[in-house]
This record gives C-alpha cells, structure tokens and sequence, in this order.
DNA sequence: TAAAACGTTAAATAAATTCTTAACAAAATT
DNA sequence: AATTTTGTTAAGAATTTATTTAACGTTTTA
C-alpha cells in the first residue's frame, strides 16, 4: 500500500538496495539459486506480493517467480497469503531470521541425519556379517570390526544433530542463547 | 598400512560405498562440488593419503585433487599431516565430525554476519540521512523510519548468530547439549 | 458455454560451473 | 648445474545448472 512514490533511483531505493545486494549474495551459500536469493532479497522490503508484481520488480519470467517463490516456501523463508477480492495468489516474505534459520537448517539437518544415519545401519550389518562369515581372514575381519567401530562412534555426532534439531525447533535452545543480547 | 588386500569388489568395499555413496550426496549441499564431496568421503575410510594415492582412487585429474583438497582444508574436514621421509605432501581426513561441523558452519555464519551487518550499518546510515533531510517528504520519511525499523530488529538475529558461533567455538554449548546423549 | 486469466510443467536456450589438459614454478636429488 | 619430482595456476572443453519461451491444464467470469 504505502509504496515509495519515488522512482527507481531514489535515495530510499538505493539504501534498500545496499542490503538487498548482501541479503542475495549471501544467500546462494544456502544452495538457492541466484534468481531465488534476489526474490528473497527483494521481497524482504515488500508487502505481500503476487507472481506478477515479481516478474515487473525484478524483470524475468513468471516461470522463474513461480519456481523460486516454491523453494522459498519449501524453506520457510515465503508464505502464501490469503487476499480477499483478489484471484491471483499473494506471497509475503518471513522477516523474522530466526523462523527463517529454523526452516532452513533444521530441514537440512534432519534430511542430513535420516541419509546417513540409514546408510550406516546397512553398512553396519554387512560389516557384522563379514565379521560372523567363517570364510573371512582374520585380517578382513579386523577391518571390518575397524570400520564397524568407526561408523558406531560417528552416531554420536548424528545424535547431537538430531537434538540440536529438537532444541530449536522447540524453543529451548532460547533457554541457553537468549535472543535479546546485545554485542 | 593394513589396507584391504581384497579386490575392489570386496564385501568390504562395498559396504564402505554405502556410506561413501550418502556422505557424499548430502555434502553437495554443503555447497562443494562432487568431486570435492566424493573425495572427503573416500578419505573418511582411509589413513593418510598423497594427491596420487587420491587420483589413482577416484580416478581424476591432479588439479582435481589439489583443488579439493585446499577446500577440504579450508573448512576444517582435511588436515595436512607430516610423514617424514617422504616428499609428498600428505593429508587426512577429519574423522571428527563435530570439529567439521564446527569448522563449516561458524566460517559460514561469520561471514553472513560480517557481511550483512555491514550492509545494514551503511543503508541505516543512509535513512537516517533521509529522515533528517529537510527536503524529505513526510511519506519519504515515514518509509524510512519504517525500513530503518525493520533493519535494527534483525541485529537481534545477527548478534544471536554471534553468540550461537562463539558457544560452539568455545564448547560451551555441549554443557547445553551434550555430545553422549542416547536418542 | 466460451473466453480469459492464472499458475505450472516441458522443452529449448543461455549461462555458469566443474573438471581436464597443458604449461609453469618451486624444490630436491643426482 | 641439470634433471626429475611435486604441486599449482591458467586456459579450454564438457557437463551441468539456471532461466526463458512455449504449451498446457485449471479455474473463473462474462
């Protein structure tokens, strides 16, 4: 609604501009691609927005807005809003980092945890296998044991992942890193 | 040294490819390249290791290596180590994954955090300007306070990412969540 | 019911990245 | 001092990824 009734080239513009710069190049280190991060970026200084007031802001494709704005919702960093009287779908960006980070990592973490945790059970029993299999060498059967040992102590490091998730999604990790304190 | 003397189709060596083969797909999300994901895993089963003992392995180009291997450094999930009597430079896979948590994520988040905080010093900088500019409009200045607003209260997420790497930096955040927990 | 609006999917093009070959620089051994 | 060994840098080829144009399906409104 309260829209810069400035052009382009406004001093307000351009001081948004500063941030909307960094906020993009410092997401592509999240895995998103350029398009997504200026989406994003952009999108941080707006109100709700529909597909095609992205395309006219950033001057691409609707394709491209409609792909991005459903990876930034996959993340958590975008959400759908309901705008009465209007047919096309609205969007609005999350300005709380804190959700946003919660989103982001703990989708990725968890799917970090699940893929390997997974593998090192199989492998764990083909390595008991090898080590029960009365045709293995002593030698083979001391790497196994080796490797099996390995992989055993590396849960250590999944479960505290796994709990880390937990204490952020929940809130406590609050409890220990209060968000209000100051440098 | 006690290095499998089976072939490469061994029991052994394939149940080491499972979690060779999920290490390395969810590395790539860590924003390095395959070549660089499928070498850290590889290396997570072996001893110390030459460039060439590398490129025999997997097969790939010296440069492929060299680079890798800088980036492994970079982020703390391979170490140089001292073999004497050798020339070849030697290196070794972090087998710690809490130190390659550590050395990835406080690198990446000191860097969000420097980055943006910079970026928001300046555009602030620049509202306030426009705010006590006599020229400004009161809807000019009204959107400036609004943006300059909005800026200062994502500090608060800045600053907790600080804290969040400083507690993990220091330890401290093992006294929070500890690493022995049993799901 | 037909036409228009909207969003998504598919195929094609453009761009960027990754990996390799080749040339180079530094160090060490003969 | 010359030659070999090792690692890195630079340039080029090839693959992959990102974005666009075009076609499609669905919903809405006239």
């Amino acid at each position: 609604m309260s829209e810069s009734t400035e052009g382009p080239n406004s001093k307000i513009e351009q001081a948004k501009d500063k941030v909307i710069g960094t906020i993009a190049e410092t997401m592509d280190l999240y895995g998103v691609t350029p398009a997504t991060a200026n989406l994003y970026a952009m999108m941080y200084f707006k109100e709700q927005m529909t597909l095609d007031e992205m395309r006219t802001e950033l001057e691409m494709s609707k394709p491209s807005m409609s792909t991005s704005v459903r990876r930034l919702q996959e993340i958590k960093m975008v959400k759908r809003t309901f705008t009465r009287g209007s047919r096309k779908h609205t969007y609005i960006a999350e300005k709380n980092f804190f959700r946003s980070f919660m989103g982001f990592y703990c989708q990725m973490w968890e799917r970090e945890v699940k893929m390997n945790m997974e593998a090192i059970e199989e492998s764990q029993k083909d390595f008991i296998d090898i080590i029960k299999d009365s045709a293995s060498t002593p030698e083979v059967i001391e790497e196994a044991k080796k490797y099996y040992d390995q992989l055993e102590e590396s849960k250590t490091y999944y479960h505290w992942l796994d709990d880390l998730v937990a204490s952020i999604r929940s809130g406590k990790i609050f409890e220990f890193l209060p968000k209000d304190q100051q440098d």
